[in-house]
DNA sequence: GTGAAACCTGAACCGGGTTTCAACTTCCGG
DNA sequence: CCGGAAGTTGAAACCCGGTTCAGGTTTCAC
């Protein structure tokens, strides 16, 4: 797993890219394919995270992977298909990353603010995620579009169950759970990827009183 | 690729560029060189609406426009410089669209109110500008950030000074500002853009009634 | 009217990046 | 240890769109 590249852009550990992100028909069958197409995966999330979809290059990619050009095509129709094979994965591990520490919160508010504050340190780890899923805005529409609404189905779910329990007003919604979840991605943004001049928790708290007491002098 | 751009693809009315949005040196001096600047500059944010930047074409632009080739370079540097100019343009109009109804509300929740209602149907009417300032931030990051800092900052501004009159609680900052940009900027992407399955008031309420008491039950 | 400046035109130039492909190498089961 | 499947290679075909430019047309101040 010694993958560091000079450029303090590089990737940071993980990026757990199952072989089925290879495109149809073209998955490896030996153990050596499955290496190659590991690196690939790896150099090609290095790549557009550093220069973006339209400025990063197959032949950046393979350079960085240290293979031919030709081997690239062996495992992806196009530069889009790793490009999408590379959304999915991330939006999966945003997620994987932060439910822990949802799932360990000891009531709803709680769990919000543990959310955020994860997020935010998350992202600080991983700006090139974070750039890579807004992009798909343009380059893979759909899989931009599924993050989201599946994001927030999830937080509006996890809100009704709350309201249930009688942990948030009863009234909660599908717009409550769109708000929280843009005000996640912009504090992300800003705190995240932005600058680090204030503390992931600091925010979080700061958040977590607004929901539970909201603006209003009290 | 991504091609389900369907909806019409003229631009609904207005979009007020001045002359000033041709680059240095190369605006206009007769009325003939005004009225192809504004034709070209219209074409242009119905060509990059509709495809986006990457997709988008300088030919597409003027095969729109119905002008020659050339005329372009008449009046832009390049096809950066058009679309940074219609950045800056859908920016300042997002303001001026928004700002008077913020102006007019009796006090701060109400006007942050008005300002979610007032935008998500602007972004109804103008689908595109929305998009068009999304990608700049792959194409443009500068105006991009300056467009959001500066939106960011007008909010804590406001904030503050309701504060000052206690409409609001004292402690609201930055933080505060960024939270309520970002439920803006995502709740104008779920009912503006994507779906119109909830009336931008009713949206609206909903964001200030959390904004004025938070979700905790009372 | 007239001439110079502004404007318009579109074929051609140009560079760069994606994708293909036929020859070659490595791997692995029998 | 052999044969064929899997994997690798990189030059070049291919494509495409941004940008240029030299020559023609329109405008407008005088």
């Amino acid at each position: 797993m010694t993958q560091e590249r000079g450029k303090s852009a590089t990737l940071p550990p993980a990026l757990n890219l199952g072989d089925s992100a290879a495109s149809e028909g073209k998955e490896p069958r030996t153990a050596r394919g499955r290496r190659t197409l590991r690196t690939i995966l790896d150099a090609a999330a290095a790549e557009f995270g550093e220069k973006g979809f339209h400025e990063g290059s197959v032949s950046g990619i393979t350079r960085r992977a240290g293979v031919a050009l030709g081997s690239f095509y062996t495992y992806f129709d196009s530069k889009d298909a790793v490009f999408r094979a590379l959304v999915r994965d991330m939006s999966d591990q945003v997620r994987e990353h932060v439910a822990p520490a949802i799932r360990a919160a000891p009531e709803q508010i709680a769990a919000e603010r543990a959310g955020l504050e994860t997020f935010i340190g998350f992202v600080r780890k991983h700006k090139e995620i974070y750039r890579i899923i807004d992009e798909a805005e343009f380059v893979d529409p759909e899989s931009f579009r599924l993050h989201y609404q599946t994001t927030a189905e999830r937080i509006e779910k996890r809100l009704k169950a709350a309201a249930e329990r009688g942990e948030v007003r009863a009234d909660v919604s599908e717009v409550h759970a769109w708000a929280i979840m843009g005000m996640n991605v912009f504090l992300g943004l800003r705190y995240g990827v932005w600058s680090e001049d204030a503390e992931p928790a600091e925010v979080a708290d700061t958040v977590a009183e607004m929901l539970a007491r909201g603006l209003g002098v009290r």
